[in-house]
DNA sequence: CCTACCACCTCTAGTCACTGTAGAAGCAAG
DNA sequence: CTTGCTTCTACAGTGACTAGAGGTGGTAGG
């Protein structure tokens, strides 16, 4: 039978604060380890799987909700995995909005940056655009 | 003398909620405003004006802290304005930096969108690819 | 004058995904 | 035996609001 890791291991192997880690188990990401006699919680490969899948879920922005639901269609292993795509292609399209916004953001702030003209704090022209800039 | 504003007239005029108006009051982003006899709150021009900064740094992705510093900075109406330059140029650094990650995260969930072919469950490539990416 | 209705009030708790802290106990090496 | 690391629990804090409960004030219509 392999050999079970203690919650820093498995920290250590999927880049994964050890507060994290037991704020997943609270929250059921993950389940709830079995421990040592003195009580420390011990991992096997399927939780180390688990938490690359939700680590690696964050990475790409999914929300913990996201990430739920996509760990429990997995379970229907026969079923067919459109809503799988459905939640991937969702969160694409989030993400691509967010990203237009933040073009619109950077282009403002970089016309509102190259403004400046080291004037007194009384003219200076980021300040009266910021105040004055009415979407 | 100019006529007062309640605070639902100030909601509409700077598309703030009423509540998010009370909020910054609490967080001392706007002065305590003057009450009526029935302890409701009265708004001026100048309040209206510093809302609009408000709301407008916010838009532009300044933190409350950094708006707090650029109204601060705005009270010495002689020194230079070199600071705000600061603020706006690291805000603008940080907001690119931002872009550029979300411009690789698009990049791979198009690509694990892509991937999909509709396959069951077990063998979905979508859940595969979260799974096993290892940054 | 009464009633309906809206705007306003305070206070508290919830959101999201963690992070940090305090204080205690386990465990292996020197 | 001591040192120093890891782990444990439990709770508070982050940012920037948002929502809800439960109440008062002011006004317009009947």
């Amino acid at each position: 039978m392999a050999k079970l890791a203690m919650i820093g291991d498995l920290a250590r192997e999927t880049s994964t604060k050890v507060t994290t880690i037991r704020f997943y188990e609270s929250i059921g990401l993950l389940r709830s380890a079995p421990r040592t006699a003195s009580g420390r919680r011990t991992y096997d490969a399927s939780d180390i799987e688990r938490l690359h899948f939700i680590r690696n879920g964050r990475r790409l922005g999914f929300s913990v909700d996201e990430i739920r639901s996509l760990m429990g269609l997995a379970q229907d292993r026969d079923q067919d995995c459109g809503a799988v795509s459905t939640i991937a292609k969702q969160h694409l399209k989030d993400v691509e909005a967010r990203l237009a916004q933040l073009v619109v953001l950077r282009d403002e702030l970089a016309k509102l940056s190259e403004s400046c003209t080291k004037a007194r704090m009384a003219d200076c022209r980021i300040m009266k655009a910021i105040g004055n800039e009415r979407p």
